[in-house]
DNA sequence: CTGAAAGCGCTTACAG
DNA sequence: CTGAAAGCGCTTACAG
């Protein structure tokens, strides 16, 4: 194995002066020419300094972890992104888990706590066990950025505006004539507040228009759930003639229940789907959809949780830039008469 | 920071004695009363190793790193959830990365590689860059095996039988009474057997039929690649009365083009994708399909592996358990004349 | 401008 | 059955 010492030695100088040339700490300082010469002999080595042992020294490992409910849900892979972006450019790693498997208690969550093997984590919030994690995070003092909880709450949590989206959703179908809509699927809001629920009703109280009930505002994250409420919503004596349907992956649950009922979107009804996907374009028909600046709250994720692991005190923010935006395809239509 | 010696004073024993009692080392022996001791002092300090220290010493991490393409791939998700279980049954930690941003070069393949980040590599084979990073991994000794990879290459790979799989799809329409039946989808085959293509030919060969020519067979894993084949092959003068669709992620895109024709599944074409996922009940009409055994392929994939970093040779292999099993839902029919 | 030394928190022979 | 010591490969004051 090819170490500090080894290149030292190949360069003529001390490992202190290699680990300088590194990393570029001021503490040391060295002449051009031999800044060369060490670059040499590490590239003729092959050097790459080893990470235990930086990390022991230093107890920075420069890995980020996250924790996700469903790897395979393209709506959190634009977050994702975001993250993954942001790290490459502070040089950092990120390691994904699956939120099924850090279970409160499990031993890969006793592993990841507290041994040092990751800088601090990014916890997408949907459930009670994702709950339960970044408490035990929290309580032992390990950095927490919580993605998708709730700003105005106890924990440092960055993530998009779902009262400015479903609202623009909501009120994309206002215009277009729509009075009849439903908001179906979104996780139970854990929170005091449901800014899904608010927004949904304000696209409608802004405009002077009595919101619906109750029975027109379904939560639930399964693409089953998803499916029977559709069911029941348009078999109702008055159906719906738009729905907003949160998120667009499990818009196939409504999709399904559309068609076996054998209606059609959007002649019987529209459907605009919050975030958006590129598979969006693929659906038939393509699904109009009301796109976040998810990728924006990956970054600025990453970037809280660094700061917080930098000794800064965290802050919740809502990442409003840019805004919603209508992508406009082809399940919604104008409606005249009702 | 609880320390092993803080453990270790607290429970008036030496720090070997301590790590021995959590290791389970051999080389030291202790009292069971002396272990109770240690264990209880573990407890109240809430003491938890370093990591950094432990694989400093042991050049081993227990983490394990995975490369995929696509994060938001449903289709290689079953895999990684295999990878995921087989690791927790070693006390392993899996971080995944996107292939995307591990390009040779990057910034973030020369953290990866020979820093001791990792033990190992499992890389989802699928294009040049791929190809690339594999041997970069081999390149520098550091344990590599590629899913998704011809198991008669150079390689070590793990994968299921890309033969078996689509050759019982083929079957699966040929006893449905289809005869003109196109292959669709699947990456351009970077090895020199084409096992896709021969599976496809032999069920036909095997029935003492003529195999579709290769203009019959299509190679590409895009989305639009996908739409726009099908669309030309269903335009052509003599069109396929059913189409296996390699795999059922970018079935979707022929779905589009088959809606956009005004033709319908199964009544104008039938279809039949390789790779099952959960999902594709809700498809409309649900998607038969050929369900692998790729949540065992990650298991075997991360014991290989492991093998590898302990020193064993590895050796491709081909997952056959379960074998290839048709998934009937409702996008096939049976013909009975032309 | 450069080198020698201490030490991060562990594990593992080795000595008693 | 238990303890003292060396050392994994780095970084970082500190001394020259």
């Amino acid at each position: 194995m090819v170490t500090l010492r080894t290149v030292a030695e190949r360069a003529g100088v001390s490992a202190a002066v290699v680990s300088a040339a590194i990393s570029g700490s001021s503490s040391v300082r060295m002449s051009e020419a031999t800044r060369q010469r060490v670059e040499e002999a590490i590239r003729e080595l092959g050097y790459v300094p080893n990470h235990a042992a930086r990390s022991l020294k230093t107890s920075r490992t420069g890995i980020v972890a996250t924790i996700t409910p469903n790897l395979s849900n393209p709506v959190f892979d634009e977050a994702l992104r975001g993250v993954q972006d942001a790290a490459e450019a502070h040089n950092g790693v990120v390691l994904i888990s699956d939120s099924k498997r850090v279970a409160p208690g499990s031993n890969l969550m006793s592993r990841l706590v507290g041994t040092g093997m990751a800088d601090g984590f990014l916890v997408r919030f949907l459930d009670e066990i994702d709950n339960e994690n970044i408490a035990t995070f929290e309580g032992r003092g390990v950095p927490c950025v919580v993605l998708n909880g709730p700003t105005d709450g106890n924990h440092i949590c960055v993530w998009v505006d779902d009262h400015e989206g479903i609202l623009t959703a909501t009120s994309h179908l206002l215009e277009l004539g729509h009075r009849r809509i439903a908001l179906l699927g979104g996780p139970p809001s854990p929170f005091t507040v449901d800014a899904r629920g608010d927004g949904f009703r304000d696209a409608f109280t802004a405009r002077g228009l009595t919101p619906p009930g109750d029975e027109w505002i379904a939560h639930g994250y399964e693409l089953e759930f998803v499916r029977t409420t559709t069911l029941r919503l348009m078999r109702s004596a008055v159906p719906p003639t738009a729905i907003v349907i949160d998120n667009i992956f499990t818009a196939r649950g409504l999709l399904a229940a559309v068609a076996d009922l054998g209606l059609r979107v959007p002649d019987d009804v529209s459907v605009i789907a919050y975030h958006d996907i590129p598979q969006a374009d693929y659906y038939r028909p393509a699904l109009s959809a009301v796109k976040m600046p998810l990728y924006e709250a990956g970054v600025r994720g990453y970037e809280m949780l660094q700061k917080m692991i930098n000794g800064g005190g965290g802050r919740s923010v809502l990442v409003r830039r840019p805004g919603a935006r209508i992508i406009d395809r082809a399940s919604t239509r104008r409606i005249t008469d009702v």
